[in-house]
DNA sequence: ATCCCGAGGG
DNA sequence: CCCTCTGGAT
């Protein structure tokens, strides 16, 4: 993708996507930060089905402390890699109320500290709790600004990087959220919907799909 | 590079 | 059946 193309990509993002925002559910930071935990690996949507009923029983930190680690594996059992999450909840349960007085700080360095807190989660609490322009690089992020031809990179800090340096900071984390949309409908892992998407002609991916199909029929009409 | 891991889609 | 899901730690 050339850089004059990038106001055209966010104009069809904005188009498509003019709500794009979280899809976990939340009612505030800890919430978010939770539910985010969880979201590693899995759907939003089925995190989605369990931290209403999760938040209800246990609406802060405090409340999760009680907890086993037995008992914090049976929540969220269903969410998958329930040994890892729910060690780490219970870490940061009690290091926010130890630490922070129950609550969630609206601080980078103190967030990726946390045990199963990585830039990704941290980005999305930052961005989305707290307003701060961020872009989380999620499996999506990561994929559809490979495909567009946004960046090369070879991890997922420099794709961050490389979308921070081409991207106007205002539209971070409108653009966050669009592109995982847009990664879950259209551009998706396996076999991406290329023909229904608007992006087609500043797209990488197209192009070098269009000169394959353009080899192919030109060997066809040899043969 | 590998592991964690259940649920859902193709 | 295999792949993927808003990753992170070792």
């Amino acid at each position: 993708m050339k850089k004059a193309d990038i106001p055209i990509m966010i104009g069809h993002l904005k188009e498509l996507y003019p709500d794009a925002h979280c899809e976990l559910l939340y009612n505030n930071p800890f919430e978010l930060l939770i539910a985010v935990l969880l979201s590693a690996q899995c759907t939003d949507k089925l995190v989605n089905q369990v931290t209403p009923g999760l938040f209800a029983k246990y609406p802060k930190p405090e409340d999760f402390l009680s907890l086993s680690q037995a008992e914090m594996e049976d929540e969220i059992r269903r969410i998958g890699l329930f040994r890892n999450k729910a060690k780490n909840i219970l870490e940061t349960c009690r290091r926010l109320v130890v630490e922070q007085g129950g609550q969630v700080p609206n601080d980078y360095d103190y967030l990726v500290g946390l045990p199963g807190v990585g830039r990704k989660t941290a980005n999305v609490v930052l961005s989305t709790a707290f307003g701060v322009p961020a872009i989380a690089v999620d499996t999506h992020v990561d994929r559809l600004s490979h495909r567009l031809g946004l960046t090369k990179a070879t991890s997922v800090l420099q794709t961050e990087l490389d979308l921070m340096k081409k991207l106007p900071k205002a539209e971070w984390t409108f653009t966050h959220h669009a592109l995982i949309l847009h990664g879950r409908r259209v551009c998706t892992a396996r076999s991406p919907k290329c023909g229904l998407c608007s992006l087609q002609s500043i797209c990488d991916l197209h192009q070098k799909e269009a000169k394959k199909v353009a080899k192919q029929t030109r060997k066809q009409a040899e043969a």
